[in-house]
DNA sequence: CCGTAATGGTTTTGAAACGCAACTAAAATA
DNA sequence: TATTTTAGTTGCGTTTCAAAACCATTACGG
């Protein structure tokens, strides 16, 4: 998988790593707790090669870790690093949009709960510094210090 | 792109529609306000035929929806739904990480502001019910009421 | 030690998707 | 009526993907 958005944009930049079918779904794995080559085969039913090729990318982007755990063959876990724990609020908010919009209420697969209450968890949403909420007319996307010249031309408003 | 993951799981279904390099580009172009083809196609760097699928494929999901404003030649507007505008937090933690953990402090290309005040919003994080803030170990995923067994199984902690 | 099984990959090969360029269609404008 | 602008579609070569077969390393049983 090259390369392909060379923009400089955080939201290409992360499909730079994310822009495929399964990245996130070997992510979500991790977070469940699945470190095993073998094991997420079998829970994404990701291809053999595949698998390998984004485990890879993931270890460079250090967003997972191996640990070697030899047993039985050749045997490696793979864990989250600090930076792959980081994206824990992202996968979330892919998951509960996929439940609230693609399955609805009353037919979400996985729930996401509170564990002391039981409760569902609320829907992401923005905070201001001082704890109120942000809706998306709150928020402005301005240039910052890494904009190139084409991102500063494009958020002041130009439309070519 | 054809449809790939079967499983229920909510991660899965959203990959169906946003497991691909571009769609997620579009839908930062929806938010940004572009509404044209042409726009879209120039600011993305996508090819005609790969956008035009993929506003067919949004159209489909209900994400977009076109609008005929046409002034010179056939001219459609592309405008997000209120479906659409759901996959705001996303979007947003998409763009957050990208900014924290690509580019990194001090080298972000696209910075977001609170409008009131502009401080930069602060990074997207559950919050219970409660509203005290939630870390990945007190959130519990469960089955739902549309798990499959199979992914029933998988919750309960089995490995096959 | 030697055969076998388990794990974790690589290689190979056909199918699908992508990216580019050329072409088409429809409507306003000159 | 000819031209321009927008919004596509079609065709084609290249890249990427997916599935299956094949390899390598380690442990264990005898």
């Amino acid at each position: 998988m090259a390369k392909r958005h060379t923009h400089t944009c955080p939201v290409a930049a992360v499909l730079n790593i994310f822009g495929d079918n399964w990245t996130w779904l070997i992510v979500r794995e991790a977070f469940y707790g699945a470190t095993r080559f073998s094991e997420i085969m079998r829970n994404t039913g990701i291809a053999r090669n595949v698998l390998s090729e984004r485990l890879d990318r993931l270890l460079e982007e250090g967003i997972l870790e191996r640990e070697d755990v030899g047993s039985n063959g050749t045997r490696y876990a793979y864990v989250l690093t600090h930076k792959g724990e980081t994206l824990y609020p992202t996968l979330l908010a892919l998951h509960q949009w996929g439940n609230e919009h693609i399955y609805g209420p009353g037919n979400e697969p996985v729930l996401l709960l509170e564990k002391a209450t039981g409760q569902p968890v609320p829907p992401l949403s923005p905070i201001s510094a001082n704890g109120t909420p942000l809706s998306r007319a709150d928020i402005l996307s301005v240039p910052g210090p890494g904009a190139s010249l084409a991102t500063q031309r494009r958020l002041a408003g130009e439309k070519s």
